[in-house]
DNA sequence: ACAACCCCCTTAACGTTGTTAAGCAACCGG
DNA sequence: CCGGTTGCTTAACAACGTTAAGGGGGTTGT
């Protein structure tokens, strides 16, 4: 429409857009001539804002985590409900978009924008009596648990309440019919997956309540 | 040399090359082709075996669980050292490749040879007082844990020991000057990974033992 | 003994991907 | 008015996963 004389396109511009596509096509979905497409804009043209693909996901991996830094937080004397926060919002990023997990998981931050959220998440943690150590750990603890459960969530199917194909539970159930605690352990991880991240979230909480403020 | 009457390739083969050319050259590097050459063999040979690319993969990852659930378990009385026993083995599995965690978490199981190892792990848990369905939630949370331990883990660096271009931690701690306790917990992430990991495993056990046998 | 058949691999090729090279049009400073 | 930088295009490349077609060796049937 309004024909534009300014560039076309900044690497905001094409961040946004390729975060929008990824949740539409999926990881492998999101190729440069797709997003470029999007964009009104040939593949080529991507390579003057970005070094290489890699470099493109690694930027939208930041702008995903720079969404969780902006997310509101809990009262800052209370480290528990800080910690859930701050999971919960990780999880919900990360499910924000098909593949959100293995393209975080995957790409290395592009800028420092993460410092001031992770050190007044860790200061929480000492002020409540963690050590330096100990506040680490128990936030990468946590940190590790959520991305690793959220990638198999979306291992699980290429849309998580749209039908389409997902992970059938009951035909594993049947499979497993000479298991019975394995085939009744499949109903309780893929069945409501919200549920079975509070439940180990909470679990995780209070491990590192346990451990590091004995 | 000596001239094959008899199938050069069978499944197990491939996978066992498969998974020994991924330790060497990395998810990145595992094309079709590369594994036909390291199997003296033309790249459609493969699919004579195997459906496409995802179903050999599906393959690796399938063996890689079955090489796992050979492992030596430890006495089935005590719920504890079964529980950090399983853990530690997923680990080591998945480090044993390049990439193995990524490999491992992007496929989906051939079989059911997961089950008796799953159902066994499971049984000891509810033998020890766990309900079925905390222990299948225990046994999950801390298999999240691990599997996204071990992917933050493999993506620092191409090569744990050799060096590489791993990740520069001191560098790091530099750029976050402003930021002391997000660079010191770099330091702790980032420096010994296999302690990490048991303090972090000791204190999801720990967590699963407070909520679930309370 | 010969033909039919199936197993397992090869050669050739296709479409798509990330990426590079070269060029061209618009704006900007002197 | 003109030279240079900015920001895109067109063209092309090598490599990838995958498919189609074919062929050689072994077994089977008659």
């Amino acid at each position: 429409m309004t024909p534009q004389r300014t560039p076309k396109l900044d690497r905001a511009l094409v961040v946004d857009t390729a975060l929008g596509l990824l949740d539409r096509v999926g990881l492998d979905g999101l190729t440069l001539r797709a997003i470029a497409a999007e964009l009104d804009v040939k593949a080529p043209a991507l390579y003057w804002h970005f070094k290489d693909k890699q470099a493109l996901l690694d930027e939208m991996a930041t702008e995903m985590m720079r969404r969780m830094s902006a997310a509101p937080a809990p009262p800052a004397d209370d480290w528990r409900q800080t910690y859930l926060a701050t999971m919960r919002t990780l999880r919900r990023e990360l499910l924000r978009y098909r593949d959100g997990a293995r393209v975080y998981s995957g790409a290395r931050f592009t800028d420092t924008s993460y410092a001031p959220a992770l050190d007044a998440a860790l200061r929480v943690l000492t002020g409540a009596g963690f050590t330096p150590e100990a506040a680490a750990r128990a936030w990468y603890t946590a940190y590790s648990y959520t991305v690793g459960y959220v990638i198999e969530e979306q291992a699980m199917g290429p849309d998580p309440f749209r039908g389409e194909a997902g992970y059938d539970v009951e035909a594993r159930a049947e499979r497993l019919a000479d298991h019975p605690l394995a085939a009744a352990a499949g109903r309780v991880m893929f069945d409501d997956f919200d549920h079975g991240f509070e439940q180990g979230l909470t679990a995780v909480l209070a491990g590192m309540e346990a451990v590091f403020l004995a």
